[in-house]
DNA sequence: TTATCTTAGTGTTAAATTTACAATAAGTAA
DNA sequence: TTACTTATTGTAAATTTAACACTAAGATAA
């Protein structure tokens, strides 16, 4: 039984990116304004279509390099969506990727088809375009459990922080409150945080201690078995 | 900036089905042996194209059934795997799904172009077709954290099952040994097995009382908050 | 310089959970 | 009746989690 191949290869297939980033308070996702139909004006998940020739997990850094400005980012794919009438232009299924960032480190360009580059509360998003807001809501349920297992909330920080910025950190991504002896003795007796000697500056009040992720440290200790778990 | 989309709408994307069974001592996996190029008479995990009028996540059951003639199954997906040159014949990314069956409860019937389907040991799957070995990977590891965390393993058993069943099945999806003692105590204080008052029949030695899944009970605890987890 | 304000930082105890561990029970087969 | 095989069960120690409130250190204002 011979098959008709041509018709199968008649799909496109995009990318969606997920970027998280902490101000100290909220956790925020970079969305971008699309300057073109479909969804014209509608804020929406940096995304597009990928090109053929393109690798799917290589294709993201550059799809989220042309809308935004940022590159090299290490992405973790969360789910693909396929539903039939997902976009409006054809055939296209879309693989949602996330990835942490520290929003100071970065400058946004928007350009393309983006008019705008901007971060919002994830609490505080609203209706996006396609559907965008399940992959935003998927990505933030892989976060939640990806913050609990792996040190990757290190990621959103500054390189040297408090632990009351770090408890606010997991705070604000699990949406939950934390007993702060308790969190902070976790944290500490996991033994791969060092201190940097230094004390915050420019605060009303005492000033905390800055740690520092170490992450060689971490590497020995997770060969030795230790399980990072929060 | 106008778009040239028709380049985008070349590529196929595939389904790839990866079913897991239990004979009640390894976990194993159904493949299909391909009558067809390429990779003519590799084992592969059970996958097809998929038809651009269907939504993907509809689409497994499909293949699966053109193949195995397995059917109705629920499937979780697992992961897209989008190299470049995954698939000889042109650009096709690939989404893996993963399910649980009970052996016994279906029979297989081989068609379209697989020319047989036959269970093997997921520890013994040598050398597959296409990024096969990539795909059953990636969901072993699925199926490992989801084991532990959603009652599912009973969809590897027969609906009355002892509790020694129970643990070679979890001992034989996490490959480690488990302690009989403490395990039956942490099944049992979950309140959600039912005791069928049957005993297990035709074993030379002393018979096993039989357990049934509470599917409802379940639901109520887990609406109580009650959290799965071995 | 002293008092006040604000956030940083810390320890203990009870409860719950996990772990380690071995003898008896209930059948079948010889 | 005895031997054999697998089923079934409890306890104590160790570890982890959970709950909880006061002192410390700096900046600022009186």
């Amino acid at each position: 039984m011979e098959k008709n191949l041509e018709k199968y290869f008649t799909l496109a297939v995009s990318i969606d990116c997920v970027v998280f980033g902490f101000d100290g308070k909220d956790l925020k996702v970079l969305l971008i304004k699309r300057g073109e139909v479909p969804f014209k004006d509608f804020w929406a998940l940096p995304g597009d279509l990928m090109s053929p020739d393109e690798d799917l997990n290589f294709s993201v850094n550059h799809i989220l390099k042309d809308l935004t400005g940022l590159s090299d980012l290490f992405f973790e794919q969360v789910e693909t969506f396929g539903e039939i009438k997902r976009h409006p232009l054809g055939r296209v299924i879309t693989t949602g990727y996330f990835t942490l960032i520290k929003i100071g480190d970065y400058e946004l360009n928007p350009s393309s088809f983006a008019s705008k580059a901007k971060w919002f509360k994830v609490k505080k998003v609203k209706e996006l375009a396609f559907d965008h807001n399940k992959i935003l809501e998927s990505s933030i349920n892989k976060l939640q459990t990806s913050v609990r297992t792996r040190p990757i909330g290190f990621e959103l920080l500054p390189q040297e922080f408090t632990l009351t910025e770090l408890q606010l950190l997991y705070e604000a991504i699990l949406d939950i409150k934390l007993d702060t002896r308790n969190f902070r003795k976790k944290i500490i007796q996991m033994k791969f945080l060092k201190e940097t000697g230094k004390l915050q500056e420019n605060v009303s009040h005492r000033p905390a201690k800055l740690f520092q992720f170490d992450k060689k440290q971490y590497e020995i200790l997770e060969k030795k078995g230790f399980n990072f778990e929060v």
